[in-house]
DNA sequence: ATTAAAAGAGACGATCAGTCTAATATATTT
DNA sequence: AAATATATTAGACTGATCGTCTCTTTTAAT
């Protein structure tokens, strides 16, 4: 039960205040989040969304085109935040490459439940339906997903020039199938409310890439 | 381009031939798995379905109490088609085990293809969409993908007890593994239009599967 | 001819994304 | 300090579409 997020906002030109200028924008955009990694863009209304925050349908349309353009704008957040993310455990010098990736497994395992698993991937959601969406999400969807791949190849790479796994194994491929496999397992594990999913793809992963 | 499938059918009370008398029914479902697949169940209305085969919304109420009742049919259905397809593959003894399961990986690549990557697995995006789902459905996804993987586990014992994979490799993991990332690559092919993900999927886990 | 069953036809209220007009309060200008 | 400009809130409203339901029509069976 998450607890209800009205803020109160007065009306009316704001005071300059750049730093607060966006608050409205931004719950918007904070709420958009929660809503749609949990149950994805079509069968999510934008009143929904407005009603969690407390704001009128005038203020969204003031700050968004549209429905399209807000999801837009939510790929691209959440595509700075994942990369963030990413970005925190694969380049922590304080653990060896693999412990780094599995850091990473970790985190995703705990966020999943501090949600009771209700939420997943918004980049995974929305590629699911993604034939119901405007077709320009397309390419973004596809370009997160492979800036993921290469920061995690770069990952893999360090652990093989650690010896942590073997020369054979083809990174980019590995980087790619993880990726892959990894959506199938937040999937399962949102729909099973459970992390047994995720622990048995990244135990597999793992156990794939030691092989000789 | 899918040929228009318009059938005229008579009103009032057909004759009686029980082989027939199911013939609407029958065009609703097929129709139903045919979009369902493609854009999953919340963003596909009823009437399109009904548009598809020309059948009114009176007719299709009459079959179906709601549209709930209609997914949990389409649910049925897909199982027990799939699970056809599965036992058609890892039973075909004219093959090694492991190369039942790749023509079964081969199956469901021509099959995307011949579709231009825009149909996925049904089970899988209602999985996806579970959130926006009527609660009734978890249960039966979740036995669906019990069902496949206690099918792949008998597969990945018979290839283990000829030697094609070592003796170390748990075939439970090993299959719940398998259709967790399995979906995984339904999904990034539906995303990129393409069959890469199901081999880069599938590779690398035969790859796996190989490790001493 | 009458009855019963099957299916067609469309009305219905709810909800959807999106539009538009106004009200309001602050910033800016004079 | 009064007047004006502007950013934002506010929510009624539109037309399309949603799932559901009721009533009528058509035909088979009696």
């Amino acid at each position: 039960m998450e607890a209800e997020q009205i803020v109160v906002r007065r009306r009316g030109r704001p005071p300059k205040r750049p730093e607060h200028s966006l608050e409205t924008r931004e719950l918007l955009l904070r709420a958009g989040l929660e809503v749609l990694t949990e149950k994805g863009f079509s069968s999510t209304g934008i009143d929904e969304i407005l009603k969690r925050v407390g704001v009128p349908k005038g203020s969204f349309y003031h700050y968004f085109d549209s429905k399209e353009a807000f999801g837009a704008a939510l790929i691209e957040r959440y595509a700075r935040y994942f990369a963030y993310k990413l970005e925190r455990h694969f380049g922590d010098s304080s653990k060896q490459p693999l412990a780094r990736l599995w850091a990473f497994v970790e985190d995703a395992r705990t966020g999943m439940a501090r949600h009771e698993f209700r939420r997943g991937c918004l980049i995974g959601n929305l590629g699911q339906e993604m034939a119901a969406l405007p077709e320009s999400y397309r390419a973004s969807l596809i370009a997160v997903f492979h800036d993921w791949e290469s920061r995690l190849a770069r990952c893999l790479e360090a652990a093989q020039h650690r010896g942590e796994i073997p020369a054979s194994v083809d990174c980019e491929q590995a980087a790619a199938f993880f990726w892959i496999g990894w959506e199938g397992a937040v999937l399962r594990a949102k729909l099973e409310r459970s992390a047994k999913p995720l622990d048995v793809f990244a135990l597999g992963f793992f156990a794939g890439l030691h092989k000789a």
